[in-house]
RNA sequence: AGAGAGGUGGCCGAGUGGUCGAAGGCGCACGCCUGGAAAGUGUGUAUACACCACAAGUGUAUCGAGGGUUCGAAUCCCUUCCUCUCUGCCA
């Protein structure tokens, strides 16, 4: 959620800025500005009134205990017009801070300078590209294939249990699955994030604080009888766990890993871009979480960068960074860097990370703020980012490391996985 | 899940209808004291919103959350969430 100052100081800018993301806020702005100085104008009558009858009160109090009943029971009558008016104000308050809020949650976030114009996925920009596509023998599979031949993720018996979407890992696949997940997890910590281990269902208020909700409630699985979700990602417990938090200076950065599956409903399109691994209801994820002072917070995203891509240079893995365009950025980012790991087989890039910096737009919603040296409450800047998630990793390592003999195993996850080959 | 108790400021803890944003203590910050430190001592120490210059100052709200009674509620009533104890169940 943007917020409301800086709508009144700079709301033209905002405009601007926001036309990258191909829409035109200039009426809802207007609208949000004219509303808020509804607000401010009921509040600030809405104060006199009650200040009005709290002095009332107090000399009614006083009346009352010198005995002066009769006297008292005079002034009580006159409180009666004041109830009525703050009645009133009161409840146009709330309408107006309830529309004000409605409002807000619909314009996105800010775009940062460097965010490309454009209007989907083609306008990403590549800034980086490293590694060198394997030179595959003829009859290269992709991996839904792999798994089936060496029998080491099987999707038709997570059919069977659950439904579409959420595979069954077995024998080799699955300790390779949970190689890479203590692989990325050590790499996470070494470079000094703390790892958590948090619920895998979240409340409505984690929800609404990282900006899952209100808009896409419909991404979530969730559980009515005890209205919980699951959780989509684990940014939404970890950043949460700084929801309401004011906190020191010296305290920041804060650096926070955590490995949770993820569950999504993803009720999104189907075929070969969907096969196997590509897109699933439940998947695991290793995030890292930075809660930064706003000074920093550039700085940090491209450490995270700089982090995710030695993790894959040294996994030997073929891939690409994407600076997400205008069209393509989340709801709730400024600036958005994707991972994609090229799939050999399958002659495509897939998405396996995606890092970035919310600037201020999830900590107004939190109210996540620190103090600063003026000691001054200010917001704090979140940023997350995927290190990393595991289907489409698994996938690039089945396709490129693909051998006559079999699987080969990256030389870095030997000490994981304790075995060289998958045949 | 059943029965009972309880949720007050960073922490502990008083407060059962009026001068309570809230005693007292601890902690913390700054000063005094000291050769230095401890002890002692003085002052300060929540958040949000509004007016205003996002200053000073003032006002309003907040004692788990939401609603109600009342001129007035931390204090009374209702709903809800959470915690603790006992019982039950269970990895």
């Amino acid at each position: 959620m943007l917020q409301l100052q800086a709508l009144r100081d700079a709301g033209k800018d905002i405009i601007d800025a926001l036309k990258k993301r191909n829409i035109d806020a200039t009426s809802l702005i207007e609208e949000i500005l004219i509303l808020d100085e509804k607000r401010r104008s009921t509040q600030s009558q809405l104060d006199n009134v009650l200040a009005e009858s709290n002095k009332l009160s107090k000399e009614i109090g006083k009346l009352y205990q010198s005995g002066k009943a009769r006297e008292a029971n005079t002034l009580k009558e006159k409180t009666v017009a004041l109830k009525e008016a703050s009645r009133k104000l009161g409840g146009d308050l709330d309408v107006a801070a309830t529309e004000l809020q409605n409002l807000l949650y619909q314009i996105p976030n800010v775009p940062h300078k460097l965010v490309p114009e454009g209007n989907n996925e083609e306008d990403n920009e590549e800034v980086f590209r490293e590694g060198t596509v394997p030179e595959l023998s003829g009859g290269a599979l992709p991996h839904w294939e792999l798994a089936a031949k060496y029998d080491i993720i099987d999707f038709e018996l997570g059919v069977k249990i659950t439904g579409a979407g959420f595979p069954v890992y077995k024998g080799k696949g699955a300790r390779l699955q949970r190689a890479l997940i203590a692989f990325f997890l050590d790499r996470n910590t070494e470079a000094g994030y703390t790892e958590m281990q948090v619920p895998h269902l979240v409340n409505e208020t984690s929800g609404y604080g990282t900006g899952q909700l209100p808009d896409k409630e419909g991404q979530m699985y969730h559980i009515g009888e005890d209205n919980l979700y699951l959780i989509p990602t684990a940014e939404v417990p970890i950043t949460n766990l700084l929801r309401d938090t004011i906190l020191d200076a010296k305290d920041l950065p804060v650096c926070y890993t955590g490995y949770t599956p993820c569950f999504r409903r993803e009720a999104g399109s189907y075929g070969a871009h969907v096969r196997g691994l590509n897109r699933l209801h439940q998947f695991d994820k290793v995030e890292i979480v930075r809660v930064e002072r706003p000074e920093t917070s550039y700085d940090a995203l491209e450490e995270m960068v700089e982090h995710v891509k030695v993790i894959l240079r040294d996994l030997q893995l073929p891939y690409r960074i994407l600076r997400l365009c205008g069209g393509d950025l989340g709801f709730t980012s400024a600036l958005t860097y994707d991972f994609e790991v090229f799939s050999t087989a399958q002659d495509r890039w897939l998405e396996i990370s995606s890092i970035s910096n919310f600037e201020a737009y999830q900590s107004n919603r939190l109210k996540l703020r620190y103090k600063d040296e003026n000691n001054k409450t200010q917001l704090a800047h979140t940023l997350n980012g995927s290190a990393l998630a595991l289907p489409r990793v698994l996938a690039g390592i089945l396709e490129n490391y693909q051998r006559p003999k079999g699987i080969k195993i990256p030389e870095i996850l030997l000490p994981y996985t304790g075995f060289e080959y998958i045949d």
